[in-house]
Formats: structure tokens, sequence, C-alpha cells
DNA sequence: GTCTATAAATAGATAGAC
DNA sequence: GTCTATCTATTTATAGAC
């Protein structure tokens, strides 16, 4: 591997982490460069901008977790497994989900989470499509879009939630009741039941 | 109402939307006093850092829903229409769910957060305890602390959710589909209802 | 309590030697 | 492509007059 491509895959590291950590206007790009161990020029230089930067770590983040969330559903047909599964990438990958959720709530973040979650293209955040496959798998009835979609969101909504709340909060509170994998867990598997039963009792 | 009073208040007030809007470190206390129209030192003046007016709108926040939801919570019985008025308090008072979510996913955020919703009495955030309350009473069989802290995480944390997704995203995005407020509310009844039939098929 | 002025530190970005 | 040095702007915080 080329230098080229080393430094600027050290800075992409550094900064993943750091801005997952701090935020981007709590990161500055001498902490990046420090962390990186590079020059602090050298950001510049490959990146142009602090901003380019930014967005180059949130696409560098979606394409990386897009292809290995698509890995994994190949592997789970059942929704619940699938579910649990997700969930354990975001805990691993906590910088990804922490990047991707600070960059919808800043300032014009909105502006980039669409282009990242295709709007137009209805295909929605990393995994997303993976859950509406096995939800229609599994329930063998017509589901209407709204059916659908009210399932797809609640179940992504709780796995996203829930990571961040881990990642920020809870695994630094054991003492918090309920706060382990293994129960955060179990309370998403009894999630995904209630709603097959759910959609299975309408269809 | 003395001028100290309408000073402190007036930079709460521009504070708590500023946060909210670029966060901690996206914002500068000079933003701050020329929004809220005061004079930049007033701001150190009175409330001594930029951090520890930070703490103060979040205590200011805090304060404020929790009192008003539980006035909320005295006017309704059912669970459902108790979540969608939790949900439509955090819709329209949107800087005070960002400020909190900003804040939990800042930088040791996570210790002023385990004040905020008091671990040790487990309490839990604003309108937390109303929707406990809500769902003991729709249940009449007996309830384990498990089924019951099931229920309320996944309500809240749907509800919390969502409001900060409309605030940050699909308020912006009218096009994505079941993105209007009356969609969000008709699946989060929908959510609320699967939780009772899962929760009355164990009792 | 409010103001101006300023201290002291840090930020992003770049010029120019190598 | 990498480095040092530096420019310009902005930051938090405070000193001191009123």
């Amino acid at each position: 591997m080329s230098e080229l491509l080393d430094t600027k895959q050290k800075i992409l590291d550094a900064a993943r982490v750091l801005f997952a950590a701090h935020g981007f206007d709590g990161t500055s790009v001498r902490d990046i460069a420090n962390t990186a161990e590079v020059n602090v020029a050298s950001v510049n230089y490959h990146f142009h901008s602090k901003e380019k930067l930014f967005f180059s770590v949130i696409d560098d983040c979606y394409a990386q977790s897009e292809a290995e969330i698509e890995l994994l559903a190949s592997k789970y047909v059942k929704l619940e497994e699938l579910s649990v599964a997700i969930f354990r990438y975001f805990i691993l990958n906590e910088d990804l989900v922490l990047n991707h959720f600070k960059m919808l709530t800043s300032t014009h973040g909105d502006l980039y989470f669409s282009k990242l979650v295709g709007v137009d293209k209805h295909s929605g955040p990393p995994g997303h499509q993976a859950i509406v496959r096995a939800i229609q798998k599994e329930v063998a009835g017509n589901l209407s879009q709204e059916d659908l979609h009210w399932a797809v969101t609640t179940i992504y909504s709780h796995i996203g939630h829930t990571s961040i709340i881990n990642s920020c909060f809870l695994k630094h509170r054991p003492e918090v009741p309920f706060s382990k994998m293994e129960d955060l867990e179990k309370f998403l598997r009894r999630l995904v039941n209630a709603i097959l039963i759910e959609l299975k009792s309408k269809a």
C-alpha cells in the first residue's frame, strides 16, 4: 500500500473515532492529525477542508456498513435473528451509528442525511432493506405498504435508538436495571415477536 | 420582574434554541449574547462559564418539561392517548428533546445524563413515570418488573426517537412516505396497542 | 449589572521549502 | 506528499471604567 493511501486511511480512521466521540465542532483538525500521527497540513492536503473530511468519514462508514450488513442479512432468514444481528453490529461499530446520528442532528445535517438514506429510492439506512425483506418473507399474508412501513420503522428505530443509548449511557451504567446486552437483546426479540403477532393477526 | 432575571432568562432562552440547533461546540457565547440581545460579558457574569450555562439550560428544560408532562399525565388515563400526548409535547418542544439528546451524545454527557434521569431513584426522563403508571393501570393482571420495563422503555424509546427524527429530518422532507404527523401518531398508537396485547396475553 | 477593551488560547487554512 | 511556519479569524474569559 502506498504512503498516500496509508496517510488518507489513518486520517479517516482517527477522524471517525474523534467525530463520533466529540462531534464535528468538538474535534479539531489538529486533534485528528495528532491521533492519526500525521502532519497537520496533510489533512487539508488530502481532504481539502474539515467539512469535506467529515463527509468522507460518513461516506466511508456508510459504504462499509452497507456491505457488511448485507452480508449479515444473507446469513439469517428469521426476522428475530436478523434484528439481533444488526443490533449487535451497531453495538460493535458504535462510531458508525454515532457519526450518522450526530450528523443528522447537526445543522443542515438533514440535507446530507437525505442523500445517505436515499429518500428518492426509498432504500433507507443500512440494514433497513434487509429487515423489509425478512418481514415480507416471514409474514405470509398480504402486507400493505403501511403495514410494512410501520413494522420496519418501528423495529429499526428501536435498534438504532437502543444502540445509541447503550453506547452513550447504558454501557457506562451497569447498575441500571435491564441494561446488560442480554437484556437489551431479549427486549428487542420481544418487540419483534409482538410486531409479528400483530401483523399476522391482520393478515 | 427585575432586570437581572430578565437578562438571565433572555440568555437561557437564546441558549436553549442555539444549543439545540448547533450543539455545545457549534454555538459561541457571542452568538447567544447577540440572539438574546444582551452584552457579551453578561453571559459569563450570570453563568460563570459557557459550560455552566449549558448545564443551566438542561436543568431549565428538565424542570419545565417534567412539570408540564406531569400536568399532561393527569389529563389522560388511556396509555394510548397519554403516549400520543407526550409525543406531541416533544414535537412542540423540540429544543428540549434535542438538547437532552445532544447532551447525552456529547463527551461525558452520560455523567450529567445520569443525574437527570435519576438512575438511583429509577425515575427516568420526563414522562417516563407517567407511562409506567398508565401501563400498570391498563393491564389488570400481574406485571413483573421485566414486563413493565420492557413496555415502558419500548414505548418511550419510540416516542423519543421519532421526535428526534421528525425534528431533524422528516419535517423537512414531506415527500418521505408516512412522514406526516398523523401517520407518525397512527404508528405510535399501533405500537402501543401491540404492546398492550402482548402484555395482556401473558397476564 | 452593564459596558468596552483586551488578554490568551485555539481554530481552519495555506504558503513555500524540501 | 510531507514538513515548518504563519496568517487570519474566532474563541472563552476577564479586567476595569461607569
